[in-house]
DNA sequence: CCCATACATAAGCAACCCTTTATGCATTAC
DNA sequence: GTAATGCATAAAGGGTTGCTTATGTATGGG
């Protein structure tokens, strides 16, 4: 109905970030960065951990958009959600970059 | 002398996101992407927050790469750190992306 | 149906984040 | 020199993260 507020907007980016903020998830980004796919249990086979860790980690990746999730059968194959990385970027861009270029115009006059 | 090992390029990306992954330190950012610069003090008032709560936040952006700060006087005024951050997002590109581009190569045979 | 597999979730706990209050340090004005 | 301003830091506390162990839920095989 309405876009999101900019309170929720920045709640939604830290999120975003804060899923990103982590040496672990980090690896099963570069993981998953390699093999394109991987059911959770893969995962933590490569990763030497325990399969609720990668659960967790998963699910704040998750909430982060950071990354997706599909079941075939009794696996979940998790995979990057480029989109949504695209996008929670392009609105970091948005908070901190296009204001300043609109600062530089309007000095510039335009 | 060594140029950093994975585990440590790791830890500076998770230090880089864990400074953008709260609401408080992007409304730092949203200031300093309007303003350009300003002091610590301003920043504050400006917020409506504690001088050492900002300051405390001011620790964990220069730690983490997303800004920079310069004394003048009495005065420490802070920016956006804009070559860094894209030095870390061109880290993390590296991190899940390259490597995503050269599995797509292997399969088209290049 | 029963059992095994794959994954998610809860409880419990250590560690860290974030806040306020108080204090310390550096710089300027007098 | 003293006083005031601007900022950083420490202590204390509540909240959250992140981990292990244990348990719950869902899918597939027999």
């Amino acid at each position: 109905m309405f876009p999101l507020g900019q309170r929720d907007e920045r709640h939604e980016l830290s999120d975003h970030f804060l899923a990103l903020a982590n040496v672990t998830r980090l690896r099963i980004l570069e993981r998953l960065g390699e093999v394109g796919e991987e059911s959770v249990n893969d995962l933590a086979v490569y990763l030497h951990m325990s399969q609720p860790r990668i659960s967790w980690h998963l699910r704040m990746l998750r909430v982060g958009g950071v990354v997706r999730t599909r079941r075939d059968g009794r696996q979940v194959y998790c995979s990057l959600d480029v989109e949504s990385l695209a996008r929670e970027r392009a609105r970091l861009d948005e908070l901190i970059g296009i204001k300043e270029r609109m600062k530089v115009r309007k000095e510039v006059g335009v």
